[in-house]
Parts: structure tokens; C-alpha cells; sequence
DNA sequence: TCGTTTGTCTACCGATCGGTAGACAGTGGC
DNA sequence: GCCACTGTCTACCGATCGGTAGACAAACGA
């Protein structure tokens, strides 16, 4: 079983770092120090091991998600930070990851369809309920389109981390590997920025005492 | 000539639709209706194709890089709708162009590096020295990070662009090809509201009556 | 009219692709 | 001792990859 996991590994990364077509079995087997009919024998073919690379990421996506908004004790501030720390701290974690989904979304297209409609837009649409209920209480920015929200800040982090190489490049920094703090501070000062009202944001720091 | 045109027009369309490593030359060939040697009379190699698509993108850029940049009788949120405005138009006039720039960006994160300095940088610097004196002026809040902020809004730009047929899926309408108006207005809004002051919106709408 | 150039083709090359067949070695259970 | 199972290997398959050689026809310039 270790041989099974080695492949799956060295996979992840390849497919991440030159995409599925750009990845050869060979390429794989040489990675982890077997043979081609080895990878062969643990995956039956080319395809089902690209879908288990992918099984792989979504069961990681899978366990932190229950974190993400099963904080449902928080609300306003609090809650976006909790949620936002979460989805950085996933994408942090290992940087294949923003690329494999990102490699996803432009190789299939087409096919990811049902994917999206299925399990990617009820995702949105309870969080676009909440920032509604945001706005109805005057915490949130009235002219906010909750649905394109939630999908505009969930493509900038995909895209910040899964190019966080050549980003940190054209930022004159050398943190390679991952998104920089001072980005990665940015990119939620962004999303919070653009969210909440400044009267609430104000108010909320004033009452913690932050910055 | 023509042939060689609509080689150029080809492979553009498949490699931002499969990659680079997903299209063969015979795929060209195929799609222009010519056989293989024919597509290499015009490219000695598929490298050489590959990077005149790149070229042919990044012509196409300067040619709207003036009107970017040399806006620059205006000021403040005025020259900040005139560039979101530019920028988008530029991705939704070709979705191709989104598409190719982030495989770029995803296939030679390593390669990309000399680019990202020499051609990115200043341009991130000039924009990001604008960004500075609107601080200093208090037009534009005081805890942004100007070169992170700059280099987010084009990621959010490109993610949301190249991925805008899953996006629209994800958000349930049917607009194929393009980013959905709503959509758009979002990703305007989110970058105007996480950059200027509140006071300076409210006053600039005030006097021009919008909204 | 006669070379030359331009562009497209057929036929082919070696390399590599994903995938298969089957030998072989270890490792149990019985 | 024996058989079944597991896992890895060598050797090979047809298909396709990027790329080349050279025939051929149309267009062009002198």
C-alpha cells in the first residue's frame, strides 16, 4: 500500500506542476523509482489515476469544509475571518492545490457542468444567504451581488495561490513556494474590504481593539 | 499568407481550450483544414507556434497598453474606471486570452520568471506609485499595499475571465463565452470599494449624480 | 520560355505515448 | 509441500507524437 501512495503523490504533483496531458506515466513511475506496468497495476489506466488525484483533493476540501461553516456560531466579522483564515490556511497548506483546481476548471470546462450545478453552486448559494442577511442588517454593503461575490473571491484566492510563483516574481520577493504574508494579507484586507461597511468594520475594531 | 493566419487563429483556440501539451500539430491541421507539413512550412516546430501565439497575445496587449496607462489626463476614480474598463473589455473581447495567460503562468511558472521581472514589474510599479499618491492624498485608504493590491485585482481579472463558463454554471445563468454583466459589475465594484476611501466614492458620486 | 520560388502534398522517420501479456519472486493459509 | 495471491518486473503492442525528405504544381521574374 505504500507503492499506491507514492504514486498518488508524486502524481498530484506532476499533474499540478505540467497538467494531465503534460504528465506521461513514464514520467510518474520514474518519480517514485518503479516501473510503468507498477503505476499501472496500482491505477488501471492514465484516467483513473488523474480522477483519483482529484478524489484525493476533494476529500481534503471535504473535511475542512464542515470548519468552514459549521462555525455557524459566529457571525459578521468574526465568521468572514474564521471562513477566510480557513480557505487560506487550505490552499497554504499545499500550493498543488490551487493549481490542480484552476487545471480543472480550464481543461474540462465543459465537463465539470453537473459538478458545478451539484455541489459547487449550493456552497454558494448558502453563503450568498448569509451575506443577504449581512445586508439586511446593515453589517454588509447594500450594492454587493452576493452570488458573484462569493465566486469573484474564491477565483482571486485560487488564482493568487496557484500562480503565487510568478506573483511573488513580479512582487520583487523570493518566498517561493507559497503566497507571501503581506499578499496573503492583501487579498483578505480585499475580500473584507469589499464586503462589509466601513461604519461595521470601524465599530468591530474599535470594539476588539484591532489595528 | 491567409493559411498562415488561420493556423495562428487555430491554434490559439485549442491550445487555450486543451493546453499547449494537449494539442497536436495534427489537431491544427485538422482544424484549418491543411495537412501537417503544411502547418510546419508555416512554424518550423510547435514550439515556435506555441510562442507566436504568445507574441500574437502580447501584440495585441500593447495595443491597449497606451490607452491603459497614457489615460493619464485623468485622476483618481476616473482614471480607475477608464483602466477596469480597458482591462475587461480587452478579456471579453477574446476569452482565449485569459485562458492562455494563466496556462502560461501555471505551465512556466519557472520560465516566466525574466518576463514577470523585466516586462510585469514596471508595470505593477508605475501602477502601484499612482496608488501611493492617492494615499497621500486620502483618496485611497491608507492599509492597502499597493503592489499586492495591483497584482490581485489583475489575478481576480484573469481567474474570473478564463474560468467564465464554469463561473456562469456555478452561478446558474447562461451566458456561454462571456462573463455575465452582473458578473463584471461585481468584480468593478470589489475593486473600486477595496480601494478608494469611502468619503472620496460618496463625494465623486454626489457630483456626478451616478447612482 | 525557362529557372526559381512558394506552398502543399504523400510517405516516411524514430521516439514516446498509454496499455497488455506473461514470467517471476515473495508471502501467506492450509 | 503446495497453492493462491500480491506485486513487480521484462518485453512487447499499436497508435500517435513532432518532425523530415522529396515530389509536384502554381506563380513569378527575367
Amino acid at each position: 500500500m505504500e507503492v499506491r501512495a507514492q504514486i498518488l503523490e508524486e502524481a498530484t504533483r506532476l499533474i499540478a506542476a505540467r497538467g494531465f496531458e503534460g504528465t506521461s506515466l513514464q514520467a510518474v513511475a520514474d518519480a517514485v523509482g518503479v516501473k510503468k506496468p507498477s503505476v499501472l497495476y496500482h491505477f488501471p489506466s492514465k484516467k483513473v489515476l488523474g480522477q483519483a488525484v482529484l478524489d484525493e483533493l476533494l476529500s481534503r476540501w471535504n473535511e475542512i469544509l464542515p470548519k468552514l461553516l459549521m462555525a455557524s456560531a459566529l457571525t459578521g466579522l468574526a465568521k468572514f475571518d474564521a471562513v477566510m483564515h480557513e480557505l487560506c490556511d487550505f490552499f497554504a497548506k499545499d500550493t498543488d492545490r490551487a493549481r490542480l483546481i484552476v487545471r480543472e476548471l480550464l481543461d474540462r470546462s465543459g465537463d465539470t457542468k453537473s459538478v458545478m450545478e451539484q455541489q459547487v453552486r449550493p456552497w454558494v448559494d448558502v453563503v450568498a444567504s448569509y451575506i443577504e442577511k449581512g445586508q439586511a442588517s446593515g453589517q454588509i454593503q447594500a450594492d454587493v451581488d452576493p452570488p458573484s461575490y462569493v465566486l469573484h473571491i474564491s477565483c482571486l484566492a485560487l488564482a493568487s495561490f496557484s500562480t503565487s510563483d510568478a506573483f511573488n516574481t513580479a512582487l520583487g520577493k523570493r518566498t517561493r513556494g507559497r503566497v507571501h504574508p503581506r499578499a496573503q494579507a492583501e487579498l483578505i484586507r480585499i475580500a473584507r474590504t469589499s464586503l462589509f461597511e466601513e461604519s461595521y468594520l470601524s465599530h468591530q475594531s474599535n470594539k476588539s481593539g484591532e489595528k
